[in-house]
DNA sequence: CGAGTTTGACCTGCGC
DNA sequence: GCGCAGGTCAAACTCG
C-alpha cells in the first residue's frame, strides 16, 4: 500500500535509478486506480538519461503490483494534444506482434502480459490474457492451418483476433470526456456501464481504411477522471493540426519531447509529490503548454 | 446538405 | 438455454 492510497490522493513519484542510470517513474492510476511505474528507454533500448528526450511506451519495463516485467509496451506514444487535461496513467493493455517486433524481443511481450496481475475488474481497460504466444509467433503458429479442425481453426482465428485488436488506455483528470488528440471520430455508440452512472462513448476514427477506436468513459470513483481506451493503430498521420500550428510529423516514435523533467530531475529524489499539493502537475500549468510543442503521431504506424 | 450525434434495437461472448 | 453486459448498427435527429 502507497502513500497515495493511504491518503486517497493522486501521486506519483520518481526516482533516479542510480545502479543503472536508468529513470523510471510512476503515474498512480490504471483504470482501477491501482498504482504502476515504467522505465524509460530510448529507442535503442538504452535507459534514458533525461526524460525529455522521449516518452515511449515502446521501450518501457512496466511494474504493476509488485511484478517487473520488460518491455511490456507495444505502442508508440505521443500524447500530443491531450490538451486541457493531466494524465495520470498510462498503459498498455494488449500487447500485437506488429508492435512488438521493434522490440527485438518478441516473447516479452507474452511475459508481460502473464506477469501483469488481473484484478476483478479489469473487463474493460485491465489487463487481457492474450499475448505473443497466442498467436503467429508461437509454436502452433508453426503449424498450418489446414492441419488444424475446423472448431481449432475457428478458435485459433477468434484468439488471433483478439490478441490483433491492442488496446492502450490512459487515465486523464479533465472536464472534458473527448479530448482532442488530433484525429477525427464520429461516435458510433454509447452504453451504460455496470456499476457505473457514467455512460461509454464509443467512437471511430473518420478516415477510410482506419479501423482505430477509442472508448471514453468517466471513472465511477472519481468523476474527475476520464478513462480513454484507444483498440488498434492509426494508420494514416493526423489529419489536423494542433491549435492551429503545423505538424511536421516526426518518426513516429519521436514523441513527448518536452518533458516536464522539473518534477523528475532530483538526483537524489525518490519522493512521491502528492498531486493535491502541485497543482501545476495539473493540466494548463503541465500539460497543456507540453502538448503545444510536440507532434501528432498517437497510435501511428510506421 | 453533409457530417456528426443520439438512441433503441440487435448481435455476440460469457458465465451459470 | 438463458440472462447479462459489452459492443455495434442504423434510422432519426441536430447542427453548421
Amino acid at each position: 500500500m502507497s502513500d497515495a492510497d493511504q491518503n486517497n490522493s493522486y501521486s506519483y513519484s520518481s526516482d533516479i535509478d542510480q545502479s543503472n542510470m536508468g529513470f523510471q517513474f510512476s503515474f498512480l492510476s490504471d483504470h482501477n486506480f491501482t498504482p504502476f511505474s515504467f522505465n524509460m528507454y530510448s529507442h535503442q533500448q538504452q535507459q534514458l538519461q533525461n526524460p525529455t528526450e522521449m516518452f515511449d511506451l515502446s521501450y518501457t519495463n512496466f511494474s504493476h503490483g509488485g511484478y517487473t516485467t520488460p518491455s511490456a509496451a507495444a505502442f508508440d506514444l505521443s500524447l500530443s494534444s491531450i490538451s486541457e487535461a493531466a494524465v495520470f496513467a498510462v498503459k498498455n493493455i494488449n500487447c500485437d506482434s506488429s508492435s512488438n517486433k521493434n522490440l527485438g524481443d518478441q516473447t516479452s511481450c507474452s511475459t508481460a502480459a502473464e506477469n501483469l496481475p488481473t484484478t476483478p475488474n479489469s473487463s474493460d481497460a485491465g489487463v487481457e490474457e492474450d499475448s505473443y504466444k497466442t498467436m503467429g509467433g508461437d509454436h502452433q503458429g508453426k503449424q498450418g492451418a489446414d492441419d488444424l479442425e475446423p472448431k481449432k481453426l475457428k478458435e485459433k482465428k477468434k484468439v488471433q483476433k483478439k490478441a490483433r485488436e491492442t488496446r492502450f488506455a490512459f487515465v486523464t483528470k479533465s472536464e472534458i470526456d473527448n479530448l482532442e488528440d488530433g484525429y477525427r471520430w464520429r461516435k458510433y455508440g454509447q452504453k451504460a456501464v455496470k456499476n457505473s452512472p457514467f455512460p461509454r462513448s464509443y467512437y471511430k476514427c473518420t478516415s477510410q481504411k482506419c479501423g482505430v477506436k477509442k472508448l471514453i468513459e468517466r471513472s465511477y470513483e472519481d468523476p474527475s477522471m476520464v478513462i480513454t481506451t484507444y483498440l488498434s493503430k492509426h494508420n494514416h498521420h493526423s489529419p489536423t493540426t494542433l491549435r492551429g500550428r503545423a505538424t511536421a510529423l516526426p518518426p513516429p516514435q519521436l514523441a513527448f519531447h518536452n518533458f516536464p523533467q522539473n518534477y523528475f530531475l532530483h538526483p537524489n529524489n525518490s519522493n512521491s509529490l502528492q498531486l493535491q499539493e502541485h497543482p501545476q502537475f495539473l493540466a494548463d500549468q503541465f500539460i497543456t503548454p507540453l502538448m503545444r510543442n510536440v507532434d501528432s503521431s498517437f497510435l501511428q504506424q510506421p
